[in-house]
DNA sequence: GTAGGGTCCGTACCATGGTACGGAGTCAAG
DNA sequence: CTTGACTCCGTACCATGGTACGGACCCTAC
């Protein structure tokens, strides 16, 4: 049972996810992460929340579910896929993305020989304008 | 020399380029492209414009432009450089570009990779949740 | 016990890239 | 010469993903 720290407060848990501190709020608001109770002071109401390892870890997938292409509102059906039993639904998610990007790759991977062609058209000297325009054509 | 077609209407161009006319409308309002005088009608106010081969080529352009990762903005300096002198200008944006492209092709293949290993060990047989978020972990 | 820095929360604002609306004008077909 | 579709234009609105602000509270160190 890994021991869980519970010791940061949201401050650590933006630092700890590369993020900043309204960021994880928004989050919050938008039902990423959860917001613990807050701890210390009489106990009802006062005192401060406190993060752990386990908030880092959702934050961080966050950020990486993010860079896959999801929108906000699919990684928050993600996370409560994540401990769920749904497990067609979770490939089928993870499925769709896929395609999506390597339909994304493909196009990315088009651009940028479109602009090699442009730096090395434009790089053979001469002067003149440079056909950017014509650079991105039969892409 | 190229015949020049000068015969549609804004909605011919915005279907050539595979937009709507209110994207083309924003893009002549974000300078993007032009807006061509009215033609038509006496001559002063009156009539519609007309848009030509040149404007599809433009419109084209700043699609895959877009695709590449400019922004709007990025994209109107580049359609001036486009006639423009500034070889070393045009040169360095491509080429910032390109990082960014290569930079962000890998990780969208990281991404691509978590994925994969998210579809597998959801598809491997039992049941239970299947470990979404650890599938980006060590990503 | 007080000064400072951090937290909490609601609400407002921002940038990007569009999309919609509405009234007036225009144009081609019948 | 009217009807219906399309154009023109300004202005308003939208979704996404944040970012900022301000007043009240809390917590730690001195």
């Amino acid at each position: 049972m890994t021991e869980r720290r519970i010791a940061m407060t949201i401050a650590g848990l933006a630092k700890a996810g590369g993020v900043g501190v309204e960021t994880v709020r928004y989050y919050q608001r938008r039902g990423l992460l959860q917001t613990p109770g807050r701890s210390g002071g009489d106990g009802y109401g006062g005192g401060v929340r406190r993060y752990g390892d386990e908030d880092v870890r959702r934050l961080r997938f966050i950020r990486a579910a993010q860079s896959a292409g999801f929108t906000l509102e699919e990684i928050a059906e993600l996370l409560e896929l994540d401990s769920g039993e749904d497990r067609a639904r979770a490939r089928a998610l993870a499925q769709t993305r896929i395609a999506a990007l390597d339909a994304r790759i493909a196009e990315l991977e088009a651009a940028r020989r479109s602009l090699h062609r442009l730096a090395h058209d434009c790089g053979a000297g001469g002067a003149g304008p440079c056909p950017i325009i014509a650079a991105f054509e039969q892409a």
